[in-house]
DNA sequence: TGGATATATGATCAATTAATCATATAAACA
DNA sequence: TGTTTATATGATTAATTGATCATATATCCA
């Protein structure tokens, strides 16, 4: 696969590859957010969600719109869900052999 | 979602989110193979190969075993490939958004 | 207009990362 | 046994990252 591809595949899973930036993920499952509800929501540093607001955006992986002061973000699009559900699904089944042969000593 | 759950995942996209180990994998999309031939394919470093295979294995996303002094290795769980399609179809789309936009001046 | 609220950003710091060179270990084979 | 081949690892270095504090900017509303 080309060099460039690869790159930007990496770029994209490293935009992802954060708890805090997947926490602002999941919390924009439900929908259109604004920075002042996610901060709560997530429990998180204002400056520091704001960084990672703009880094997502810089990644395309969400889109933003002004309404007033505010800063509307929600996920460009929905396939970033299914991605990270199979990374939920493939541990799964990690933990699930961790158990079976836990279940064999 | 729970804090844990999601350092868990940032852990295995962290993983992915390199264009050496994505080499690798992509590689490793014939099958098994051992290192030597994985050095020269991606043209890399031996050493640093190694590295990077030994942190895929701590990642649980490969798994080896030696073959005399060879170290055979394979992904784990296939569906690591449909992440990483995942990831090219959305890149796809980005990229047809914006031809579109193009084509519109 | 002046204060409150929402967001962005400069500066700083510690931690992590990827790559590289040199070298060590270990297996295979002539 | 000695040499070749495959892999691992210590040390080093430059670059990137994530968090935080302080502050700036911008919008809204009384």
């Amino acid at each position: 696969m080309e060099e460039r591809v690869l790159e930007l595949k990496a770029e994209v899973l490293k935009a992802l590859a954060q708890p805090t930036r997947l926490k602002i993920l999941e919390c924009l499952r439900e929908g259109e957010k604004c920075i002042c509800e996610i901060v709560p929501a997530i429990n998180g540093e204002q400056s520091n969600i704001s960084r990672h607001i703009s880094l997502l955006q810089k990644s395309h992986l969400i889109s933003t719109r002004k309404d007033g002061v505010r800063l509307m973000v929600r996920v460009r699009d929905s396939r970033l869900f299914e991605i990270l559900d199979q990374v939920g699904a493939i541990l799964k089944s990690r933990i699930n052999e961790q158990t079976k042969l836990m279940k064999a000593l």
